[in-house]
DNA sequence: CGCGAGATTGAGTTCTCTCAACTTCTGTGG
DNA sequence: CCACAGAAGTTGAGAGAACTCAATCTCGCG
C-alpha cells in the first residue's frame, strides 16, 4: 500500500479504497459461478459536504452508514446545552457503524473540512446480508474490526493519567489511524482546532498548546500551525507506555 | 424481567440467562422444522474462578469468549512496568468478544470475587455460525450491541471533564449496566477497591474517597464500605448531562 | 485476637484552569 | 490585491483543583 501525501486545493486526497474500513463490502461476493457487485445498487460513492455543514445531528434517525472518502469529521454530543467534542474520524474510517441495528444517532458529525463521504443504506445491506452469507460475513468482520479500533483508542486516552500523556496518546492515536488508512503516520495536518483537541481531552485549550510547545522543545514533535510532524516516534511511544507503530 | 438482589454467601447470584448479553447464543435455534441448541456441545456453564485469579493475560491466545455468570471481573493492562485499570465486568457482560477475530488477549482479566464464567469455544462458534445463518445473525446482533455499549460507556466516561463528574459518570454506567442485567440500577456492591476505580478514572484514591464522600453530604448517593445506594437518580444524572436511567 | 490490606483524613505542593491581553491566520468584500 | 473583521492561536499571571505524602483508622480474615 503507498503511502499518500498532502492534499491539494484542487484535487480531494481520497484514500485508497483497499485501505478504507468499508473495502469488504465494496469488493465484489462470488456466489457459486455469479459474481454480485452490490456497489453500484447500494453505495453511493463520494457524496461532498462542505466544511462546517453537519452530517447528521445527535437525534436523527440512521438510516445510512457512512464511510469517509476524503476529508475528516468532529463527532460530538449535545450535553447541559452545550457541545462535548467526542471524537473524530479521518479518511478511510467508518461513522456510527453502532447505529446498524439502533434507530437513531448517539451523536452529531461535522465536516472539519471539504470531505466526501461514501454511503450505505442500512435496510439494504442488512437486507443483502440476511440473504447472502458471504455479505453477512464481511460485515461481521467490518463490525469486529470497528469494535477492535475502538477498544483499542479507549485504553489508549483513557489509561493516561496527566495531560502531557494524554497529549502523546493523542497525537499517536492519529499517527496510527493514519497510518492504517495508507497515509504517513509520521506527518499529518490537524485539522481540528486546538479548542476541539482540548474539548476532546478534557483539558483547557491553554493546556494543550503549552503541552505542543513542550513536546516540540523535547524535540519529540514539531508543529507548525496545523501541521504535525512526529520526530521521535520511540520516544512517544514510550511516553504512552503502548507500542502501536513499528518505527523502522 | 425481575430485579435481583444481593447475594448470600451460599449461592451465588447467578444473572438471570435472559438477561446476558449471550442469550443469543444460548437460545435453540429452528432450522426447518429441526430445533439445534448448541449450549449442550458448545458452552461451558459456570466455570468457576476463585477471587483474585486471573482468567486470562494479556498476550496470551484467545481461544475462548466469555460471559459472567455470577460475580465481577477488573480488566488492566500492562503499561510501562505497572499495571492499569481500563475496566469492569459485572454479570450479564461480555469479556473481550473483541478478539474474535485476533489472535490475542489485548489486556488481563481478573476475579474481584468469587466468580463463574460460561465459556464458548471462538472455533466451534465462527463454524456454526458461517454455516448457519441464523446462529451468524445472532452473533452479529450480540456483537452490535456490545459495539454499542462501549461507545456509550466511553461517551458517558470521556467527555466528563472534572473529577466530580467522572464519578458521578462511572456511578451511573454501573448502575445502568446493572439495571441491564436485571439487577437495581439503585443498589449495588462495588466489588472494586477505592484504588481501582482511581486508577480507572485516572485520578488518585483519596480523591475518589474525597468525592464518594462529597456526593453522600449533598445526599446524592450513600456509600457505606463497598454498598452503593443512589438516593437522587435525576439529580446525579443531571450533573453528567446524560440521561440513562429513567427514574420513576 | 492480631495482622494487613484497604479506607480515611489532613497538610502542603504541583499541576491545570481561568481570565485577559495580544498576535496570527483566514476568509470576505471592496 | 489589499483592508478588515472575526476566528484561532499564543502568552503571562493568579486562582483553584487535584495530587502526593504521611499518619491514622477500620474491617475482614486467619
Amino acid at each position: 500500500m503507498s503511502v499518500k501525501h498532502c492534499k491539494t486545493a484542487n484535487t480531494p486526497d481520497y484514500v485508497a479504497c483497499d485501505a478504507c474500513k468499508l473495502s469488504p463490502i465494496c469488493t465484489p461476493v462470488n456466489v457459486g459461478e455469479h459474481a454480485y457487485d452490490f456497489t453500484g445498487t447500494m453505495v453511493k460513492r463520494r457524496h461532498f459536504f462542505k466544511k462546517g455543514t453537519f452530517i447528521f445531528q445527535q437525534g436523527d434517525a440512521a438510516s445510512l452508514i457512512y464511510a469517509i472518502s476524503a476529508g475528516t469529521l468532529k463527532l460530538l454530543v449535545h450535553v447541559k446545552g452545550s457541545e462535548r467534542v467526542i471524537d473524530f474520524r479521518i479518511p478511510g474510517e467508518l461513522v456510527d457503524i453502532s447505529s446498524l441495528n439502533e434507530g437513531l444517532h448517539t451523536y452529531s458529525a461535522q465536516a472539519l473540512e471539504d470531505t466526501y463521504l461514501c454511503e450505505i443504506g442500512k435496510e439494504t445491506l442488512n437486507d443483502i446480508a440476511s440473504q447472502i452469507p458471504q455479505v453477512q460475513g464481511r460485515l461481521m468482520n467490518v463490525v469486529n474490526k470497528e469494535l477492535n479500533s475502538i477498544q483499542k483508542s479507549a485504553m489508549l486516552l483513557h489509561g493516561n493519567v496527566n495531560s502531557e500523556e494524554k497529549i502523546a496518546a493523542f497525537i499517536l492515536n492519529l499517527a496510527w489511524r493514519y497510518s492504517l488508512s495508507g497515509y504517513s503516520a509520521a506527518q499529518f495536518k490537524l485539522t481540528m482546532t486546538r479548542t476541539d483537541i482540548a474539548d476532546y481531552l478534557g483539558l483547557s485549550k491553554e493546556t494543550v498548546i503549552r503541552l505542543f510547545k513542550k513536546l516540540q522543545q523535547a524535540e519529540l514533535i514539531k508543529i507548525r500551525g496545523k501541521q504535525m510532524t512526529i520526530l521521535d516516534m520511540d520516544k512517544l511511544q514510550h511516553f504512552v507506555g503502548i507500542k502501536l507503530i513499528s518505527s523502522s
